[in-house]
DNA sequence: GTGGTCTAGACCACA
DNA sequence: GTGGTCTAGACCACA
């Protein structure tokens, strides 16, 4: 796994933990690795995590029982809004990547549709 | 102007040439500026847009006349194939980031066209 | 090594390896001398060494591994296809000259032989 | 007409004077055009076409009457040791090219000649 | 140690 | 004025 320079280690991870949870990979309520040990499987450092998990638990994604661990939000409906954020803000890059290249919205549709027939 | 770090700045220029050749603000024929204006607008280093330009002539976008300058390819199909070659990457983008949030192509363009109505 | 400034130091470094390359004195796979070896050896400029490289990579002709080096491709028919085509630069060129000296084809060959068994 | 910054402007003109010989566009015994004539024809410096007729004529390819002009050579044998030796010269550029290649003496006939039938 | 990129600054050919 | 090449020297990522 590498991380791009460019932007902070925490931010990708909490990319990518949410990708699990919207995907459903890790379920509501489910036990996000320990510190140690997500520290250790992303070959970051601890500190790094307990910032991810601290923001998470901001954005209302995630939860922490005092001596138990940090888990994901039980809320459906966090979820649910979670995923509906992070597909827009992919629908928003690609139109603006289109729009960088003069091509409506109309066109990008039809590109799109286009290119999931041909595969 | 400020560049991402993570990618060579020339390749970042590249393609914010062939956007604006795509996008059909720089026409087929038309000059570019000069390596050293070049150089100026984005306070880079005349060498590096050296660079941007030999290799977008070896993409055989560009064209450059000694003496006179470096210029847009007349090749209307060379822009198509460069148009079509560009959008496609963003459809790719678009979804594997799709994918990884666990959508289904056929979400993804329900969430993009619904997108595009609300606009 | 002196240099004819008539062309690119790079281009005639970048002739010099492929002649390596095609006669078989560096062997499919082979790692060539590092950038700053080379330079040394050439009493040129690492940059230009570099540039070598990099065109010498876009011609398929080599192969860069980064952290590792850069090694003559391990492609036979690339190997192949660049001995014929040099092969056929050298019998144009020949020809040419022939044909300013107005000696035919048939002629120019027979002067070749001679001048073969002569030897 | 453009000449190679790598070898003297003369030089070239003798050579390429010498091929007109050679290839019997200028016959034995007819005048070359004035010095004033072939520097305009040239764009070169009268001083240096004087230069090239006197090479040429310490080489017995030209004579000078005075204050009639410059002449190519009446005699015939000299013309075709030119011939030869120009040819000779190619020849040998040639094979020293495949040697470098590696390519034996019997090889580059066999290119040669595969080339020719496939004009 | 390996190549890749970039800047600064120079000189060149061509128009 | 135009791009092309080259040197010197720096810093970077990867191994």
């Amino acid at each position: 796994m590498e991380f791009n320079s460019a932007f902070p280690i925490y931010m990708q991870v909490m990319v990518l933990i949410k990708r699990e949870i919207v995907a459903g990979r890790m379920k509501p309520g489910e036990k996000l690795p320990s510190v140690r040990d997500m520290a250790v499987s992303y070959t970051i450092n601890p500190n790094t995590v307990s910032r991810v998990y601290r923001e998470l638990e901001s954005e209302g994604v995630c939860f922490t029982k005092r001596g138990m661990g940090t888990f994901v939000t039980e809320d459906a409906e966090c979820v649910k809004r979670l995923r509906k954020e992070m597909a827009e803000e992919l629908v928003e890059r690609f139109l603006e990547g289109m729009d960088q290249l003069g091509i409506s919205r109309e066109e990008a549709v039809a590109i799109l549709q286009e290119e999931i027939i041909s595969e």
